[in-house]
Formats: C-alpha cells, sequence, structure tokens
DNA sequence: CCCTCATTTAGAATTATTCTAAATCTTGAC
DNA sequence: GTCAAGATTTAGAATAATTCTAAATGAGGG
C-alpha cells in the first residue's frame, strides 16, 4: 500500500457499502483494491484475472457483483467509451477521459463541471457527468506520420 | 419526407459515403433514413426491426455493417451510455445526451465544446467529445417523489 | 442457537456483436 | 457489352460480455 494511492477515498469501504446497503465482504475489499493498484480502467474481466492471483477462488459473477456494488455505493464509476466491454474507474473526482481510439489507452483529467454551463432539459436532475475525448494520444499521432 | 428532418444533412448521402470509401447502397440509405425518422438513438437490433418494415429481406449483418459505414462517414455517431447495446444518434451537430437512469429516455441538448475550455494530455488530436450528463428526467424525477 | 437474508459460486442462459463463406452486385478496363 | 476485381449482402455460426439460477455459505439479530 505504499505505492500511488493518492486521493483514495479513507473512508473504511465498510461504511461506505453500509451507507448504501451492502455488506462489506473481502470479494468486495480485494476488487476495490485491484481497482486502485493500477487505476488503467480494466474490463470486468480484467479485474477478474487481476483479483484472482490473490484470491484464486474468486468467481467472475462475484466480480460482477462487487462492482456493481461499488458502483452503486459510489465508489468507482462505470466507464463506457466504445463498443464491448464496460471499463472501470475508482477516481471519483471530477474528471474526463481522453481515449484514444488507436491504442485504446485512457488518461484522466481532472475537470471541474461547474466550469461549463449546460442548459439542462426541464426539470432534469443531474446525478453525475460522463465526459469522454475521442482522438488520437501523442505515441499513436506520431507513428501515423511516420 | 415531410416530417422531422431538421437538420438533415442536404448532402448527398451518395457523397459522403464516397468520400470514405465507402459505395452507396439500398441498404445504407433505408439505414439512415430510420436514424431519421425517429431521432431515439435505437439500438441495432431497433435500426433492424424498423428497417425491416420497408425492406424485409436486410440482415442484422447488414445493419451493423451499415451503421459502421454511416458513422465512419461522419453520418451518424455511436452512443454508449450505459452496459448493453450500443445505440446511434444521426445529429451531427455539436451536443451532449442527457440519460434517465430510470426511464432509459434520452435527450438531446446542443452544446458548443469550445465553451469549455479543457487540458489536453501533450500531444492528444482530439476527434469528437462525447459527452453524456446521467441522471432523474422530469417525469421519473415526480414519480420518485409521489 | 436459530432464522433470515445477503453473498458467493459454478455453470447455464441470454444478449450483443463479430466472423465466415457463399451469393450478388458495381465498377472500371478492355 | 463482357469480364475480372473487389465491395456488399446474407444467413448462420461463433464469440464476447453480461446476467441469471439455484445451491451452498456466511453473518447478524433475536
Amino acid at each position: 500500500m505504499s505505492v500511488v494511492d493518492t486521493k483514495r477515498p479513507n473512508n473504511d469501504l465498510n461504511q461506505r457499502l453500509g451507507v448504501s446497503g451492502f455488506r462489506f465482504t473481502p470479494q468486495r475489499q480485494r476488487v476495490y483494491d485491484v481497482l486502485w493498484e493500477k487505476r488503467d480502467h480494466p474490463t470486468a474481466e480484467e479485474v477478474f484475472i487481476r483479483a484472482k492471483h490473490r484470491m484464486p477462488d474468486i468467481s467472475m459473477a462475484t466480480v460482477y457483483n462487487c462492482l456493481d456494488a461499488l458502483v452503486k455505493s459510489g465508489l468507482a464509476r462505470q466507464v463506457t467509451l466504445e463498443r464491448g466491454a464496460t471499463r472501470f474507474c475508482p477516481n471519483m473526482e471530477e474528471h474526463c477521459h481522453y481515449y484514444c481510439d488507436t491504442c485504446g489507452e485512457v488518461f484522466d483529467v481532472p475537470f471541474p463541471t461547474e466550469s461549463a454551463v449546460m442548459p439542462h432539459p426541464l426539470g432534469f436532475k443531474v446525478d453525475h457527468y460522463d465526459i469522454a475525448v475521442h482522438g488520437l494520444c501523442a505515441a499513436c499521432a506520431a507513428q501515423k506520420n511516420s
């Protein structure tokens, strides 16, 4: 736990789950840890593989269950950038995702949504923003020009 | 063609496809028409069902092919709001999607992206923005309070 | 300790999308 | 016009992603 866990909420996972009506379980802890170990927006299957290393009996269904519980408890975000597998992200600060359509890399960029004044449909109650920017990362752009 | 096709690009579909290396076909025309007939962000399967009414022999694989051709030609956008089927949208003006997490309805709201100054990762070449706002629509919000 | 209910698990089932191979169609060269 | 090359369509198979099911386990409250 020495490494990069900047801004990880110090609130007890136990408590955060409890507020949303979920129980704390070792599996949920493990899945949450996996998300923090490498913030590279893994898919459910990638989380499954990584979780298995230290918890070999965990099942795919449990990974989905845990991810859903974390999302519903406000401890992780679902990120749907394109067709195919959904990705997950434990960064709950307001930010947007720069997505390289060529190599698939995702970059988190802090972005305060109040800086953009958007006209809402009448009576719409906003829960959260989901901002993706598609394009070419520097590396892939360089490759294309060569 | 009398109805609501505001802002539909008057450019020839033929030509727009051609520029991207695709051929014009009746199926692509039909799929494009379906998207304009009812701008409710249908899934590929919904497009398939609607397209079939006037073109009974069209197949699912063709619908996917046509949608991909339209997206690659800049005539439609892919919209991935949540897990599950991708939706499609022929509105190419800059706009964001307000999405009701309860009833699934999608509202297009014009939104000039240059109004939000975002810091890009170094060297990133932006292709397009994909902005979703999740929450509760007016109708669903009302229902919850009663 | 017992009851209830949440959770986990493996595997089946479902849904969404992509792939394959054969048939058809278009286009450009001759 | 005829022909070859290559794009497109089609049905169906295959794959990928997710959800469901039913049985087993586990934890908390009385």
